[in-house]
DNA sequence: TGAGGAAAAATTGTATACGATATTGCCCGG
DNA sequence: CCGGGCAATATCGTATACAATTTTTCCTCA
């Protein structure tokens, strides 16, 4: 894999880590220091921002440093609000098409899920478990639609990052399981119910509350303005 | 409106170009010619294209022009299915939340319309239409789905340049009215059913039957390799 | 001490330059 | 007359350089 460019590879590198919340929502991403990190020039670091920036994985700001993207909570319904429309559809196609070769993709993916949560590797497991959503999408032949949901999953690894409720964060116990089953079994109703179900158990899971209606102006009340502030306060 | 920036200047210029046909599916942006149509550096003209590429209206090929795409019947197939679910949701949100205020400005929308149908202004027509559909997704209140639908509503536009049907290009006509009239008086059933028949309607008036399954690899047979074979077929 | 403002630093916006790769035209052998 | 290979051309991929704008720093003054 890789396109051999390096705009694609390091788009691939910053989406993976921000994925993998490795870079966590609101991280400074310039041009200059990023390219520094990959040992690439701006103009490369420049054109993959440009592409998160399209999918809504990072911010971009005029004349100031993009960032990753720090989706509020009313985008964070809205990106679950579209995942049960579009995936309920996805899921009745799959229901509809699917051959036992693609059933046992699906299967693979679930194994995998399962292995990642024993060992406890929550990176791992999150890339599977949107890759398993992905794969239905696949599975669906909608390219339109697989191509959306591919967006929806990268934002909704974000709005997890942001939101979730740290305890509990393997909610669901083996709603892939059963979505793999009905879905084998062509069970068209069915599946789209346990998928509205699948992601509603997601959706709260995670802390959505709106405390007080868009405290986001200040954000976590500044970052630059605030530095200074507790530079002050802490007088080293 | 513009944001100061070239490159979204640029973007928006290649964007409404696109849009209204006047560009034709195809047609070859080379970063060096487009940039001094514009007067403007291949840097800007790289960047509004890989903006307009990852919305599916141009194609990016590695060390080739890029074009204008050329979307195949099987992804305008898939775009239509796409808008229909997306839409039908759309307008039930719309039909359950509309102000009177948001129904008047759809019936703007309409009267414009109705307007340049009259005058035979079809870049008008084709691009008041597509601003009601966005109108209507506005009012819906997503904003993500609002986001699919943008980039649906272009591919359409692309896709009718392609496939319509030379002689019946007014295909839809009141669907608009009545869809604003199901909306204003809240039943979310018949938009919904009035949606779904007005984008069938708008999907038999293009010349979507796959004459042989894909035919596209060569396309229209190359276009720089069909060039050289004409050119030898028709001796000046 | 705190506010206001100008200079300095940092960062993005745009332009130019050079190397890499694909396409095109041409020449030559069959 | 046709096909294959090589040079010339065109175009993209990436790096570097300068201009514009914002942010930060720090100094001055009330």
């Amino acid at each position: 894999m890789g396109h051999k460019t390096l705009e694609h590879e390091v788009y691939a590198q910053i989406c993976a880590a921000i994925m993998d919340h490795r870079l966590p929502a609101g991280t400074r991403l310039g041009e200059d220091s990023t390219g520094e990190i990959f040992g690439v020039n701006r103009t490369v670091v420049r054109r993959a921002l440009s592409r998160l920036a399209h999918e809504k994985i990072v911010e971009f700001r005029p004349h100031r440093s993009a960032i990753v993207a720090r989706p509020s909570i009313r985008e964070a319904r809205d990106v679950f609000r579209a995942r049960v429309l579009i995936e309920r559809e996805i899921v009745v196609l799959a229901a509809r098409v699917a051959t036992p070769e693609q059933i046992g993709r699906l299967r693979d993916i679930e194994l995998g899920e399962r292995k990642a949560l024993e060992q406890g590797d929550r990176r791992a497991w999150i890339r599977l478990s949107g890759a398993f959503h992905l794969e239905l999408a696949g599975i669906a032949g909608n390219d339109v639609l697989s191509g959306f949901l591919g967006e929806l999953v990268s934002r909704t690894s974000l709005i997890i990052g942001l939101y979730a409720i740290e305890g509990q964060s393997a909610c669901c116990r083996d709603d892939h399981g059963a979505l793999s089953d009905a879905v084998a079994r062509g069970e068209e109703a069915a599946a789209a119910e346990l998928m509205t179900r699948h992601l509603q158990r997601c959706e709260q899971g995670l802390r959505l509350e709106a405390r007080s209606p868009n405290v986001d102006p200040a954000d976590v009340l500044g970052g630059r303005a605030a530095a200074r502030i507790h530079a002050r306060e802490r007088p080293a």
